[in-house]
DNA sequence: CTTATTATACTCAACTAGAGCATAATAAGG
DNA sequence: CCTTATTATGCTCTAGTTGAGTATAATAAG
C-alpha cells in the first residue's frame, strides 16, 4: 500500500516491465449450437495486446472483436485478470497481465472469420454436454481415473477430501450434476493431471489424459470460466437474447438455453417462466418450419431491461 | 487479435508504457459495524503497485494486506480491472491498469493500522443503510434532485427513462428497494452530477451534491462495487463467517449480515435458514451478555464448504 | 386417415419464503 | 416476590415458486 507504508516505488523501468493482453471468449449459438471463436486451428482463444489508443479495456476489446468478426458484440463482461508467474513463461523479463472477457454475439461467422474459427465448445469439454444424459466418458473414463487419483493420496483425510470434491464436481456417488461448476471440474482434472495442459506444465507424469481438446497456455481454463459464468448468468439475467435472431420460436429459445447450460429443461415450465416474466412478446407471425404444429414467433421485449429487477431463464 | 490479423505488435517501448495498481476493498464487521480500511484520512482505499516479485496478483495483494494490517485475510475475490483513460489523468504518458479486490477479515484494527483507518462504510454511502428504515436523505434530498435531473432531459423519452432508472435504483414510485444495486445507485448519482466526484471530473456544474463522503479518483466507485458484490454474495455463499469470531450467537451473526446488507431480516426465518442448511453447530457454551435470555453459542461448520452445493444466508 | 412431431393449456404436489404467534429464560426495578 | 423489558427459540399459516405430469391442438408425411 503505497499510501500507508514507507515502501518506495520501484524505478520507472522496473515498474513498466509490464504489458497487458486482452483475451476474448466470444460466444454464439446458431441453431442451438454453442460455439466459441478460436484461432490457430482451434487451439487458442483470440487475444491481442491492450493498446494505448484504446479508450478503455472494454472498448479496446469491443473494437477489435468487431473489426475481426464483422459483427457487433451485444454483451460484454469482464471475466478475470491474472498475472501468474508460471502462466507467462514466454516473457521472463517482464510480466504479462491477461485480462479476459466474455462476449456474446448474435450472428455466426462472416467472410472475415476463416472457416473453422468457430468451434462447438463441447469439443474442449466433452464432459459438459448433458443434453442427452450424462456423457459416457464420465462414467467410463473420468470417474475411474478420479477415484484412482483420490486413492493415490497419502493421507486418509486427503483421500476422502479428493473423493468428495470429485463427486461434488462430477455428480457421482449420489451427488447431483451442477452445470455451473465448469471451472471447478476443469481445475479438478488439471489437479489430477488428467488434462494435457497439466501434463505440459508439470512435465513428467504422462498419465493418460481424458478426452477433450487442449488449448494453448491456460486458454482452456479461461474458456471454462466463460462458460461457467454464462451458465450462471442466464439464470438471472436475460442474456440469452443476445444470441438470438430478432424473432424466434420459444423452442428455439429453449434450445439456445439448453445448448449453453448443457442440460435439457422441462418445455412447459420453460415457457411458463419466460412468459410470466414478460421477457418476450408475440410478433404476430408464425413459423411453419417446426416439423409439427406451427409456432408463434416472439421477439425480446427490450424494455424489460429497465423494467423490474429483471429475471433470467432459470 | 494478433493471432488472426496482420496487425503488427507495437514497439516494446510503447507496449511497456503500462503499469498496474492493486486496489483493496478490505472489509470487517466488528460488532455488526460494517467497516472498510481506508488511507489518507478516509479519502482513499489502500492501493499499491503490482510488483514483479509477486507470484500472482492475488498473492501480491494478500501479502501486503497482511503485512499492513497484521491480520490474515480470509476471503479474497477479484472485483474489476479497468484502464479508462480519463481515470488515470496523472500519468499521461503511459497507462495504469487498476485491479481491484474485495477482501474479508475477521479482526479489526491492530497496532499496525493507524486509528481512523477503518471507517463505517455508510459514511460514504449514507443512502445505503436501511436498517432503521429508508434514510431521510433519500426522500428529502436524493429523490427530489433526481426528479429534477430527469426533468432536465431534452427529450420526453429520456425524461421518462431517467425517472424509471432512478425509481428502480432508489426504490421510489412503488418500486422496491434492492440492496444489491449499490453500484447502479452510485453511478446514477454520478451521472446526475450529484456526487463530488462527478463535479470534479466534469468541472463546471457546481450542483448541490448529496451527502456522503467523497474519495480520490474513482475509489468510491470501487467501494460501491465491493459492497454490491458482497451483498450479492452473502445470499448464496457463506462468506459472512469470514467476518465472525470463532464463536458467536445467532443474533450476532444476523447483525453482521444486516450490517452488510443494510436491511433487517426476520429473526426467526433467519435462524431457520441458517440451521436447516447446517451452516453452524453448537459449541455447547452459552453467552450471558445478551441482555435477555442467554443465547447458545455457535461455530461455523467449515466442512459445509466441501459439502453440498453450499448455500448462503439469503 | 394414421402416425409422428411440435405447440400450448392446465393441474397437482412438494417445497420455499415471508410473516406472525407463543413461550422460555434472563436482568432490572420496584 | 412480582412486574416489565429484552432476547431466545419453537411452531404455524399462507402465498408463491418449482418440478413433473396430463391433455389437447395443429401441422406434415406416409
Amino acid at each position: 500500500m503505497r499510501d500507508t507504508s514507507g515502501v518506495t516505488r520501484e524505478s520507472a523501468a522496473e515498474r513498466h516491465a509490464i504489458s497487458a493482453d486482452l483475451i476474448a471468449v466470444l460466444v454464439a449459438a446458431p441453431n442451438g449450437n454453442p460455439v466459441v471463436l478460436t484461432v490457430k486451428d482451434g487451439s487458442a482463444l483470440p487475444s491481442g495486446p491492450f493498446e494505448l489508443i484504446h479508450r478503455s479495456l472494454q472498448s479496446g476489446l469491443r473494437n477489435w472483436v468487431e473489426q475481426q468478426t464483422g459483427h457487433p458484440v451485444g454483451y460484454i463482461e469482464q471475466l478475470y485478470t491474472f498475472a501468474d508467474r508460471d502462466r507467462s513463461s514466454d516473457e521472463p523479463a517482464g510480466r504479462v497481465i491477461s485480462i479476459s472477457y466474455l462476449g456474446l454475439t448474435r450472428e455466426e461467422p462472416s467472410h472475415r472469420t476463416p472457416p473453422g474459427s468457430w468451434r462447438n465448445w463441447y469439443e474442449f469439454f466433452p464432459w459438459e454436454d448433458h443434453r442427452e444424459g450424462a456423457p459416457e466418458i464420465i462414467g467410463d473414463i473420468i470417474v475411474p481415473r478420479l477415484r484412482q487419483w483420490a486413492d493415490e493420496a497419502e493421507q486418509q483425510d486427503e483421500r476422502q477430501n479428493r473423493l468428495r470434491r470429485a463427486a461434488g464436481a462430477f455428480g457421482f456417488d449420489d451427488r447431483h450434476w451442477n452445470e455451473e461448476m465448469v471451472l471447478q471440474r476443469y481445475e479438478l482434472l488439471y489437479e489430477a493431471g488428467l488434462v494435457e495442459e497439466a501434463v505440459r506444465a508439470r512435465g513428467a507424469k504422462v498419465a493418460a489424459t481424458v478426452p477433450g481438446r487442449a488449448m494453448t497456455g491456460d486458454h482452456r481454463r479461461i474458456l471454462a470460466t466463460g462458460i461457467g459464468r454464462l451458465r450462471t448468468k442466464i439464470k438471472y439475467r436475460p442474456v440469452v437474447f443476445e444470441l438470438m435472431q430478432p424473432s424466434f420460436t420459444l423452442l428455439q429459445l429453449q434450445r439456445a438455453v439448453e445448448a449453453l447450460a448443457g442440460v435439457t429443461v422441462h418445455k412447459q415450465n420453460f415457457r411458463r417462466l419466460i412468459e410470466q416474466q414478460d421477457l418476450v412478446e408475440e410478433t404476430g407471425e408464425m413459423s411453419a418450419d417446426t416439423g409439427g404444429r406451427p409456432a408463434k414467433l416472439f421477439r425480446f421485449r427490450h424494455s424489460v431491461l429497465d423494467d423490474r429487477p429483471a429475471a433470467g431463464t432459470k
